[in-house]
DNA sequence: CGCAGAATTGATACATCTCAAGCTGGGTGG
DNA sequence: CCACCCAGCTTGAGATGTATCAATTCTGCG
């Protein structure tokens, strides 16, 4: 299942999209040549599995580009998405030996993979490393915690519209900040990862996607492409303060 | 609302009952000289407010006895807990200048604050505490992820049920491996905090646990203190792989 | 063109919320 | 010492939001 990966060659980190963001991001450049010698880049297409929970995990890494998401499943079969994987986010846990969830690719993707053990070395020897994985680990326990009043409170609507802020406001960040006005993006993924992002059925995402239409508060060309006539509503369906930004 | 908290002298970190536990864990002398130069004690009881969200933030620190929340709330007062926090767990967001999140101490409480920016700058210097706070923040985050599958799909009697399970473990760990036959523990929480911990009513936590106790899973000796007779039945009605623990 | 996966829509069932009424136990003041 | 009180908790009846089951309808692609 996992074994018409693509292993490629090294490249230089240098050139790398992501090496201001990532944990790569405060070395100098002896230290991104130490851990240039214990990586490789890994080529996943959609719908591939990176790794499944419960296995032995051999690397850690970044994603450069693509989307990956991290998902925990029960036995009979309800699942919830846990994390959304973006370039430049962090995969693994360094020092535990297997996988607590399920990463799969949900469009190709493209990864820098670290083996597991010397980069856990790193860890103990590199403060540089060892303080930006701290600090990207802040960030995610925050928007976890951010996830979890989603999850926890509100309502399908609004769970909607939350999602599609966020997904707004991170392609914006990427694109270089800009119009607030009008927001026009892709979703990465189907109606049913969302439903599992969200802690809902895919009939439900479905229903308040068309609600939101219908009321104005988005447009959809095709399925996947949503722009945002007015942020300030979207803001205020998601339950967020009436729109008044903090 | 905050002037009338208890400041306490300084006291030697070798004696604290959290030492080996905290932040600090991977300190030696030298290291954690450094820290008692910019920690204090400050005492907090049942009840009073460590930090509303917003508030500028002038320590971070550790739980060292007692138990705090860490909560967040909507405008219209829905309100979700998003960390339960037990003596060795840390509190606030380095490098971040105002809080996130509202902390309030549900129990008489002990923190061991350090003053903001000289642990901040500790941080850069000092790999152990560094490293320590790494694994603690990520120990979190798995955490907060297991905790977002529990409210976006579990059912009220599993939230519950997976809640005491989760209880029950701590308080067992606490007090050294043991009999896993049964177990006693007091809930530390009023049924209302539960439910904000849970994403549901207060009413319906006490219907469910209501149930559970119906149904054998659980025995109350007054509204608090839970035996569970058979900790299988329990990691059943939680909804965790039958009872068959990993 | 036609097929398969993705998405929408409808009808109904059910879990949880909401509103409301009582209960319980521990503390306080008369 | 008792009566009262109040926060915390329980229980009930009805309302409501979301899930479930079941057709269709889209959309992209070979």
């Amino acid at each position: 299942m996992t074994k018409d990966r693509l292993v490629l060659l090294s490249q230089h980190c240098g050139d790398c999209p992501i090496r201001h963001r990532a944990v790569c991001a405060r070395c100098d450049a002896d230290e991104l040549r130490e851990l240039e010698a214990v990586k490789y880049y890994q080529k996943f297409h959609a719908g591939q599995s990176v790794i499944n929970a419960g296995e032995r995990m051999e690397f850690v890494g970044s994603v450069v580009s693509g989307v990956a998401t991290l998902t925990q499943t029960l036995e009979d079969g309800r699942t919830q998405m846990v994390g959304l994987l973006l370039p430049s986010d962090f995969v693994g846990r360094p020092n535990r030996a297997h996988a607590a969830y399920d990463v799969v690719a949900t469009t190709d993707l493209m990864m820098c993979c670290f083996r597991k053990a010397p980069f856990e070395k790193l860890l103990e020897t590199t403060p540089h490393i060892t303080q930006r994985l701290l600090e990207m680990t802040l960030d995610e326990l925050d928007a976890a915690r951010e996830w979890m009043l989603v999850l926890g409170r509100k309502t399908a609507r609004e769970k909607i519209a939350s999602l599609l802020a966020s997904i707004a406001n991170r392609s914006n960040a990427d694109a270089g900040a800009g119009c607030i006005s009008r927001q026009v993006f892709d979703l990465p993924i189907t109606r049913e990862a969302m439903a599992d992002y969200l802690g809902l059925t895919l009939e439900t995402v479905s229903r308040q996607m068309s609600a939101l239409r219908r009321e104005g508060v988005i447009t959809l060309n095709g399925t996947r492409n949503v722009t945002v006539p007015d942020p300030t509503k979207l803001s205020a369906a998601a339950g967020n303060d009436a729109g008044i930004a903090v």
